[in-house]
DNA sequence: CTTGACCTTCCAATTATGGGAAGGTGCTGA
DNA sequence: TCAGCACCTTCCCATAATTGGAAGGTCAAG
């Protein structure tokens, strides 16, 4: 199967395979006598795992380390687990910021009447200047 | 004042405030006769404009568009406020992918029971395999 | 034999920030 | 007066993940 029939399948980009190989996160695998990549269901397989493992926000650095665990028969749960729930807790760390970012612009966005008017208090909040006190 | 002066003051970085310079988002300002870039308050308020704007999660680009709205004695909130709102949704959507992932994380982690046993329903669940379907 | 759709490698851009080298400046203390 | 240290300068490089493109080789169909 070439690299592009390997992409559709897998879901991650020729490109993106290609840069995941220069990277060692997957092996060089065969080339064919004309020099063209060559793959087989396993490596599609193991493609689908990476896309989604970046689906679930996961690093490629965390995803090489998956990857080992996924391959290495002898692995515990324990490894796994404690990496997802990392993983997790960083997600919930972003989240919360964000939340406090869209807090933050809505209540900006609700104090700014939006017309044809020079002052805004959105700029008057970003500027430090506590025009939002009386919000 | 200094650049690290400035910075402090701030909570821009030198590095960092060079760098603004070297791209355009500030002016390249006065330097003494040392060399040394010089500030007064006037460029640490801009400073701070840009921080505050960072730290709601604005781009640099995005930040660019606040600043000559925010120089622009005759521009109008609307802009101002359109920008926000674009962004604000923006942010949501962050949000809300990054909550679909917790979602999943979590009940992958639930279905593992990290122990020393090497079969995970988190791998399982990564590598497309519907093992997921019995939990 | 040409055309078009593949494939190859290599180089560069993106976004925001930081690290570090190599060298100049300036104040302070002995 | 000189040493030492903290600061400044510019320039190059690195990060993370992905994409774009150029220049060229390969292959099947028309």
């Amino acid at each position: 199967m070439q690299i592009g029939t390997a992409a559709e399948a897998s879901g991650v980009s020729a490109k993106m395979i290609r840069h995941y190989e220069a990277i060692g996160l997957i092996a060089s695998g065969a080339r064919r006598t004309n020099g063209y990549r060559d793959y087989d269901a396993r490596d599609i397989h193991e493609l689908r795992f990476i896309r989604s493992a970046r689906d679930l926000g996961f690093s490629l650095d965390e995803i090489r380390t998956l990857l080992d665990l996924w391959r290495n028969k002898d692995r515990n749960s324990r490894d796994v687990h404690h990496l997802a729930a990392e993983h997790l807790a960083d997600i919930e760390g972003k989240i919360v910021e964000l939340q406090a970012m869209a807090t933050t612009l809505r209540d900006l966005l609700e104090a700014c009447h939006a017309d044809a008017r020079p002052d805004c208090p959105i700029l008057a909040g970003l500027s430090g200047k506590t025009t939002m006190a009386g919000h």
